[in-house]
DNA sequence: GATGAATGAGTATTCATTCAT
DNA sequence: AATGAATGAATACTCATTCAT
């Protein structure tokens, strides 16, 4: 919560700082390779480079270093959403916005989305802050819309909230798996279709 | 001297069926609690009440077991959700049974949804048999629909069922944690309108 | 060393005593096929057709059934070659027909040889009670030479007989495995050759 | 700050290099007396004062670690033997030269004789490499000896070279496991004699 | 006697983590 | 800071042996 400190650090990065991020690297592309359990403390000292005891000058275990992957992720991925979801007052355009950069972020961080929403064990709790973020923005953009008068009173807001995370992470996770699955443009217009008609009153 | 009795005891479980069995219930609950990484074959047996080496006479390694549990999860699920959507040729109704059917599931099995959910790596495979289902019911409920005109032509069919099928699992997922979370009927209500609604023709 | 009862048994073997022989037939062709750690009290079982608990009513463990399929070959090994030298007082003839006798034995009761030589561990103690037996047919003739004046005096008895004792197994032990090798005459010769000419009074 | 120095020390030997000569000394040791199969990976590494894990980070398992101390065997054994035949053209002395180094080496190698005359079934390739060479060497000098006339042609070549190799194998074992069983001189002389009359023509 | 399921000690192997250099 | 060899606890798996039926 607390502002970083500004440092007068020169402007060279510090050998240090980049062996912890060549540590960082290997772990995420190894991460995404072959899931959390895949992989051990070695793999990743030996894909960045360094002898085994190095990862631990930069890491207390494991866990630390793919807490720190993934709080970097969560960081950039709610950034993102949050500009986009502010950037509009309209609604449909604020939906179409969330999507394409939830879609943006998939297509450059396909490492972090298969990280994210692996499901190992580890990344549960991180899984689960991100999906947070994720119902944060949908709450938001709900009471919007009950105030508009589009919201169906009826549904209940948690679990729509789950329904709309779920559909996302899963798409988000499927395509970034083999872009070529489908094209960028449908992917987003499903997203927001769904989303946009799902919330609507119902007619029956 | 006498020849031994030779007993058919088709009613009563043999000694070997039961310990087999105490090994999947304890196997079941454990990587419901744990994950399937979490858990150890030592683990499993303690919990059925068998010494270690019993594991082996009954499973090659945790993950034969595992399989086995799976597999006659989604063969019950799978048998669950085909009934429910073969008993209606009108959509609506047709979507409301599977979706009912499906939290039904859920209910009387939350550590298999928990299990076949759980994206750990192991369960890849089997998930991926789960989902594919789920998309295969989407497909047939899809094309119906089509037919009726009442499906937007433009929306890519695998992206769609892949955002169903994330919907459905999480929101099954995390109602099965904790079922205090919503009440039955908002969750089926919730999936039958995004599911109805999100398919419908936009207005835009 | 006390002469076995002899008991008023029914013709007809018990169902015990057959049992019995054939967990001793099936340790005999597996300990021959894959030397005794490789084979299990379970394989041995199961090839005899009984149960695994079964073999622990006629042996107190594997190393027993061993040693009794070992002392079988033993006894009826070393009767053979007591009878082919006792049959001769003629030096030469006497080795011809020890060598036959070694052989023929080989010829018949392959699975033994190969037990006999594996030099397993557990066939250390057999292996040189074996040889023990051999050297000592060796001693004998060996005497009788000496008597003869035919005898170097100069050579060591004991590593002569340890000599001919490893000559003797290999060759037998190496035409066993596969007869093919050579013929059954022509290994006769050799061990004859060697043995008579070999304690010979040398000439230098 | 200052940058590692770079050492290279080819004399002092390397830390990683010391524990993997103390865990191949002490797998020597241990397979001299117990055999192959009596040594499990931990016995060795306690006996080298290692840690239990320490065995894997220099062999891949008991079998590796065995291969490379009879292979190092094998061809201290082999140069010895060579150079000592090829030190020769007269066949007497060859022979005796032969003899010679094949006990000079069961002298200070007993440890060695004894793993590779152990017939455990790890040892068995080895072994066969071992007697094939020995074998080879008989070749040789037989040819010579062919040519000379002194070689009864009705011997069966393949199965002399069986029944000296056996010859040698057994004596030298015998010979290593104990060494006041017989003079040094006499096992020699022994071992010469029985060669050199063994495959003169016979008189018969 | 026979069965065969169960036992549990024994052994192999991995890998997160430490520490002397 | 970095190295990389060593550690040793954790875990998987086997199999000789027991015992209730």
């Amino acid at each position: 919560m607390t502002a970083p400190e500004i440092t007068h650090e020169p402007l060279r990065r510090t050998r240090r700082a980049q062996t912890r991020d060549r540590l960082l690297d290997a772990g995420q592309s190894l991460f995404a390779e072959r899931g959390i359990h895949g992989v051990t403390s070695h793999d990743i000292a030996k894909r960045a480079g360094v002898a085994a005891g190095t990862f631990y000058l930069h890491f207390k275990d494991k866990a630390e270093l793919f807490r720190e992957i993934a709080d970097v992720a969560v960081a950039e991925l709610r950034r993102r959403l949050q500009q986009a979801t502010a950037a509009h007052t309209d609604i449909a355009l604020g939906v179409r916005a969330h999507a394409t950069a939830l879609v943006g972020f998939a297509e450059e961080h396909r490492d972090l989305i298969r990280i994210l929403f692996s499901h190992d064990s580890e990344a549960a709790q991180i899984e689960s802050d991100v999906l947070d973020q994720l119902a944060h923005n949908i709450e938001v953009a709900r009471h919007r819309r009950i105030e508009s008068g589009l919201m169906p009173a009826e549904l209940d807001p948690a679990v729509l909230a789950q329904a709309l995370v779920g559909m996302w992470a899963r798409v988000v996770a499927w395509w970034a798996e083999d872009p070529a699955r489908a094209e960028r443009d449908h992917v987003i217009e499903t997203l927001v279709r769904i989303q946009l008609s799902g919330t609507h009153p119902g007619r029956d």
